[in-house]
DNA sequence: AAACTACTCAACCGCCACGAC
DNA sequence: AGTCGTGGCGGTTGAGTAGTT
């Protein structure tokens, strides 16, 4: 290829893997366990850099990996999670199985991508009418009329497809270092500092929890954003929380059971992928930012406000013949 | 059959985050 | 606080393949 090679070190092979490297690097990998990519290639005994190893591994020869085309649903999935967020190929190819980022990129990039531009371009000559959607993704036939209200926060520079109906989630970094909570007894609220989120847990010294922390939190109404305390401008909080179909119902969570090991990134996308938006976001405060200054002592900054294009973050995450979400995780969240 | 074009996708690159020191 | 090593990610490339002329 044109570019200069990665790997400084010469007489690596390069290019297309052979069948004797793929068996080398497998055998290696189920002998002693993927990791230490660096020094891989020379314990294996092979020609190629730890990168491209790695990637090999990664993208082609692991045993979990799908094979085949991409189904109708699977691709149903690709864009929607594409719509929610952006090119985060990685992100998207967790929630298809058997599938690598480098697969949904390459499918991305030759087919959908391609599709859903010229979509876009349709409804949005359609579009000029009154009473159009924009949206340039296929109505699923069962789509109940929605009054979601749904949380949004302005990213532009993350999607191709950044429309006035996109919503997108930041992802990236997506480490949850601080969280509020809504005390159970006192509503007032609590601070709670969290470190990495994949640490090992139940390890006292990974957390810091504030003193005045109750052992049982209430969680605020889910999808409610509060504002940052922290220094970078484009935090935002994602409120979501654990809860029956019943607004009113607010589960008590205890702070300990809050500081056991989660991934944040996989919670909230799992929560946003598998949640009714019209449970999680109709919790009757109207999108009034008096209410919110009520109950937290501050108002959401600008950016946060509600967004009220609810029905496309419910077309481009809830699956048509997806049944009611009633139980969804709920976290309160920080992205830095 | 040959030449050309379009498409696919494995592989590579540069960059970034993070932990260790 | 700064540096270094490592792993991971998204963007891009180009060889190989399929389709068309």
């Amino acid at each position: 290829m044109g570019r200069s090679p990665c790997c400084s070190k010469e007489g690596l092979n390069r290019g297309a893997w052979t069948a004797q490297e793929d068996k080398i690097l497998r055998d290696y990998i189920s002998l002693h366990g993927q990791g230490k990519w660096r020094n891989l290639p020379q314990r294996a005994g092979l020609k190629r850099c730890g990168k491209s190893c790695r990637l090999r591994w990664l993208n082609y020869l692991r045993p979990d990996i799908k094979r085949g085309n991409i189904s109708e649903d699977e691709e149903e999935l690709i864009i929607r999670l594409h719509k929610l967020l952006g090119n985060r190929w990685s992100l998207i190819a967790g929630r298809l199985p058997g599938r690598t980022d480098n697969e949904i990129k390459n499918y991305w990039n030759t087919n959908l991508g391609k599709r859903v531009r010229d979509l876009q371009t349709i409804s949005s000559a359609s579009s000029q009418q009154p009473n159009e959607t924009n949206n340039n993704i296929q109505k699923p036939t069962t789509m109940p009329p929605t009054t979601n209200k749904v949380v949004s926060t302005t990213t532009p520079s993350l999607s191709p497809l950044n429309d006035s109906h996109s919503l997108l989630v930041r992802t990236k970094a997506s480490k949850c270092s601080k969280s509020l909570f809504l005390d159970h007894s006192s509503t007032t609220t609590t601070s709670l500092q969290q470190n990495k989120t994949s640490s090992n847990n139940n390890n006292d010294n990974s957390h810091e929890l504030d003193e005045t922390a109750a052992d049982h939190v209430l969680l605020p109404p889910p999808g409610l954003l509060l504002p940052s305390n922290g220094d970078n401008n484009n935090t935002m909080v994602m409120m979501m929380m654990e809860m029956g179909t019943n607004s009113e119902e607010y589960k008590e969570i205890s702070t300990t059971e809050l500081l056991l090991d989660f991934d944040v990134g996989d919670i909230c996308l799992h929560s946003l992928l598998n949640s009714d938006f019209e449970d999680i976001c109709d919790f009757g405060y109207n999108n009034s930012n008096s209410n919110c200054e009520d109950l937290f002592g501050f108002s959401p900054p600008e950016q946060m406000q509600l967004d009220s294009s609810d029905e496309v973050l419910k077309e481009a995450t809830v699956p048509s013949n997806f049944p009611d979400e009633t139980n969804n995780i709920v976290q309160n969240i920080q992205f830095l």
